[in-house]
DNA sequence: AAACTATCTGAACGTCCGTATAAAAAGTCA
DNA sequence: TGACTTTTTATACGGACGTTCAGATAGTTT
């Protein structure tokens, strides 16, 4: 994983250049962020990043270093947070007992649904980032590392429930678990067009149908075995 | 939807050039669905789709346009062929009775999941690339209207077995299927990293597992109205 | 104040892009 | 054969790309 230049130690220091200087950084990785989600790694100029991020040429490769490097910057920023987001909704989950799929499920879709809809719009930018470059090996490979971990934990929870369905199979329906969820957030248009009716405005409001449809699917899926 | 120029009329006709040219211009057409598969639209340039078709630059534009008309005619070329199977795969089930949610589901996934996994290798790449760009609403507007008829007819055939059912929560479950099957097309070596096993040779190894957790899913939606 | 460092600017570099086109080659038909 | 059409080649063009860098600017330290 590329990592972004440091040119200098940022945290516990009093230079007032230090903190403009990562006020700009920020600046930069938020507007890749936004025109990478928009558009992809390749359909994206270094110029258009600059002239979103309201800085000149020079500035994004200081702060982000290659293009490449900018990008592999973007996608592991937000990791921890999400990360920490699930492990906490399934360490309450843990606390007290009865466990169903349901509540997996719920505890591992709705930190990504609520940060896509509601929060941050930069938030929502990565979260269409993600569900963007998932279908892309090649990039989807920079950020399986960073996420598996806390997929594992799930697992396990799953597994505790159906003990007799193959590795292979609680795998995939994890798997197709998260394309639904990444769906919901990059693909809304086809379902408007299908409905007849407009596109709603928050993810959030699709959130019972997919997670009656993923914890349906799981249990149909391992039931048979 | 853009068109790749048509020189002369190729069909009924005794030229051997014209019958040469459109070999050619299926060469160019397989290279640039490999390619814009395998890498996206952004990321191929024509140097490469000829050097992939084996062709000389100047022979791309010929046969296929531009970059843009390229693109489009790849993405179009293969719907007739896909609409028509799930139309006929319909249409057998509507000539027995009792259809099911699971016949439903089959007979939608199982075209294109043996398109994928058995046949042809550039129908496995066409399928890579409808994963790709269902990501991206910019180019997922261009096939979309080229398979929402047949979709519709599904949805039709869904209402009639949950009559209760929300338009736009059927429009949700078909949309969560068909996601879900392009997940297991196009990132098939997460499952195998989650599960610790290396990634089957063929998307049709997880049919079954698919088909059920889309029958489960669509089933649990939509009974709770 | 001067010395120093981090940040930013503006311009330039070589490269590759998509596209166009003139001319050659290949094939057809009279 | 020679006139004609379709296909292919080779080359060129203007532009946009990612990256680099000397120097200007601004903020800190001594």
């Amino acid at each position: 994983m590329p990592q972004a230049p440091d040119h200098k130690e940022p945290s516990g220091n009093t230079d007032g250049r230090l903190a403009r200087g990562e006020a700009t950084k920020d600046r930069v990785l938020d507007a890749a962020e936004r025109c990478f989600a928009a558009h992809g790694f390749a359909a994206v100029t270094i110029r258009q990043i600059a002239r979103e991020a309201e800085v000149t040429l020079g500035v994004v490769s200081f702060h982000g270093g290659s293009k490449e490097l900018l990008f592999g910057t973007v996608l592991a920023r937000r990791t921890a947070t999400l990360n920490a987001l699930r492990t906490d909704a399934l360490n309450a989950l843990q606390g007290r007992g009865g466990i169903t799929i349901r509540d997996l499920v719920d505890a591992y879709l709705t930190p990504y649904l609520e940060i896509a809809s509601r929060g941050d719009p930069q938030w929502r930018a990565y979260a269409q980032l993600i569900a963007r470059i998932v279908s892309d090996d090649q990039y989807y490979m920079q950020v399986r590392d960073l996420y598996d971990p806390v997929a594992r934990d799930y697992i396990a929870e799953i597994r505790r429930i159906h003990p007799n369905a193959s590795a292979k199979a609680v795998a995939t329906v994890l798997t197709l678990t998260v394309a639904s969820m990444l769906s919901i957030v990059a693909s809304r248009v086809r379902i408007a067009g299908l409905s007849g009716e407009p596109a709603s405005e928050s993810a959030l409001d699709y959130r019972s149908t997919l997670v009656d449809f993923c914890t349906g699917g799981i249990e149909q899926a391992l039931a048979a075995h």
